[in-house]
DNA sequence: TCAGTGAATAATTTATTGATTGTTCATTCT
DNA sequence: AGAATGAACAATCAATAAATTATTCACTGA
């Protein structure tokens, strides 16, 4: 590691320190360059603002959140199916908790996407990609049935939406969560399975929009 | 109706006028009571406060939404199936419409709810009803098998809280929004299914949390 | 009696100012 | 020459004052 690069970790040991104990807005960029023993002005050599380097710790922060879910997978685990429903809770669990005990955490991510849209989609992508591999490998063992892949990791990840980051939307307990998330899982895994029956069942077809919309004026 | 309802029906009519015009916060007491050629004091005969106002509003407006939703299931239509898709695009393309056209209609629904947070849980409620009435009767007729209606009907509404305000979640089109919840679908309705295998799918298990959660430290 | 008033008051919002902070860059060190 | 500085400037924030608004209530007129 460089000199250079040795620095800008300092930088960014320092921010997140004070990123989470004070949050981002009460960080002064004269804070974190007391804290390196620098000038403010220094802090730009190996920043383009500051709101780069709370880009750069969001980026960290979700990069480790997908190896915890995919670290799931490493589990010497009987089946697909099990291996589906533990990434779903532990992404349950993971973003419950996040939320619970490191708030500020959420406060950074929320002030990175509102700057740059693009991460969002970014880590949404690269969460489907660890559904995506299991239900290949369902796939492939023939203990799923599946027409479309990614067409199908897509509904999954959009179906379990509600269970990311679940306090934005719910106040229900955890309990509550989990066991609602059992049900969901119930009926998706059943759509996943092969069935037995002569003739599978047909897709979904958009319904035509046939009710004008709000039909009741402004 | 008598004539303080009329009354009353005057104020809500200048309120809503001036709501969706205006929104909320921009418009006054004051403004509500020349509308209806009354001073600012007689408005509190009618109503407790100015939020009551808005609650009563919105929650017309959330009994209307269901109504949308209700009358897709008058139609004529072939199966249980089918009603289900149909309600449930008719919810995206509804709220998604809302959003498009009338977004100080969401802006109030923000401020009822932020005061009153009961009354996203009842809207809710009432929209799961509509839900709950189709998996009742897809059951009695054995076009679909249900363990358990009252869960199942939970988990449905929760797997596509993603298409309810969409627009609070992505900025995807509703054309893309359409594609991806009919595969979402295709895949619940398989789960709904009753399956001609001689043993059953079986219920999803909570997975027993065995990761320590947030590893690493604050 | 009681629907309705409107001035008085409390609460909230908006405007303003001064202080703080993010960022740049001419300059100094090494 | 490259690394680092810190004063200068622009942008943002916090505190306060001013204005507006929600709400109350003693009162009025039918």
């Amino acid at each position: 590691m460089s000199e250079s690069d040795t620095i800008r970790e300092k930088i960014i040991d320092a921010a997140r320190e004070r990123f989470s104990h004070y949050g981002y807005p009460k960080t002064t960029i004269a804070e974190l360059a007391d804290d390196c023993a620098m000038s403010p002005g220094n802090i730009y050599r190996f920043f383009k603002g500051k709101i780069d380097i709370a880009v750069e710790i969001a980026r960290r922060e979700a990069l480790s959140a997908v190896e915890v879910i995919e670290a799931v997978l490493d589990c010497p685990v009987r089946s697909s199916r099990q291996r589906l429903e533990e990434v779903v809770f532990a992404d349950l669990r993971y973003t419950f908790h996040l939320l619970e005990n490191r708030p500020k955490t959420l406060e950074l991510a929320q002030i990175v996407v509102s700057d740059r849209p693009q991460f969002q989609i970014e880590s949404l992508r690269r969460e489907r990609r660890v559904f995506q591999r299991i239900l290949h490998e369902g796939q492939a063992s023939g203990e799923f049935y599946i027409d479309n892949v990614a067409a199908t990791t897509i509904a999954l990840h959009a179906a379990t939406t509600k269970y990311r980051y679940a306090q934005l939307f719910t106040n229900q307990t955890l309990s509550e969560l989990e066991r609602e998330l059992a049900h969901v899982m119930t009926v998706i895994i059943r759509g996943l399975m092969p069935s037995k029956d002569s003739k599978p069942v047909a897709d979904t077809i958009i319904p035509p929009e046939d009710t004008s919309p709000l039909a009741n004026a402004s």
